[in-house]
DNA sequence: AATCTATATCGAAGAAAAGCTATATAGAGA
DNA sequence: TCTCTATATAGCTTTTCTTCGATATAGATT
């Protein structure tokens, strides 16, 4: 059903930057990684903008662009409450993602 | 042990390509997709740059280019014969980003 | 030795990515 | 309504990637 590793490549570029990979590495353990929040669960919400800009030291713009180009790969789902847009790292897509690797390792098409 | 994404991004990185990505589905099963070569098993040596040239549409410089990225970040090995350069999946290399992503599912670290 | 073949290297051009500052917007709270 | 806060957008610069044509090299073959 898969193409290989040429269907992946939209989720692989988005992981294959040194800031991005850190933060979906954040986003997989918020409770470990981010500090609590006063609105928005850090599980089940996600993370807020500002906390991620915050650990990377990058500015708040680029950030910004970092998290839209998880969420146009689907690695991070987007949830805007009040002011806040929390992001959460999309475990079904990962997993998607790691499934491919596995069927490339076995090849043999 | 490992580090997480942030660990894979140099793989990451070489595989994020729509040309690397597939010839890296090429070389995962090699008899299927190239013809058989004159010196050099495909199987047990690898492809020789010519017919990743040919297959790809891509300049045979582009192509070099190309396989020297993958076989840096440990994707593919090479081995020359003769006048030829044959080029390999690393199968183990493989096997260890696809268990990157299977850690990387259930992080929680 | 001369030539031919396969791959590598060099240098340049164009495209894409990543970062920033400045500013806009949207919603909360006073 | 006015202001404050959090995030988004715009515009610009710098860097990195991708590709090419031209040329070099290394090794066979004649």
């Amino acid at each position: 059903m898969s193409n290989g590793f040429v269907d992946m490549v939209p989720a692989l570029r988005a992981l294959a930057n040194p800031h991005r990979a850190q933060i979906m590495d954040w986003l997989l353990d918020p409770l470990c990684h981010f500090p609590p929040q006063r609105d928005g669960c850090r599980l089940k919400d996600g993370v807020c903008v500002g906390f991620i800009t915050d650990k990377t030291g990058l500015t708040q713009p680029t950030v910004t662009s970092h998290m839209k180009a998880l969420e146009a790969a689907g690695l991070v789902s987007a949830k805007k409450i009040k002011n806040w847009v929390f992001y959460k790292a999309d475990v079904a897509q990962l997993q998607a993602l790691s499934q491919g690797f596995d069927q490339r390792e076995t090849a043999q098409s």
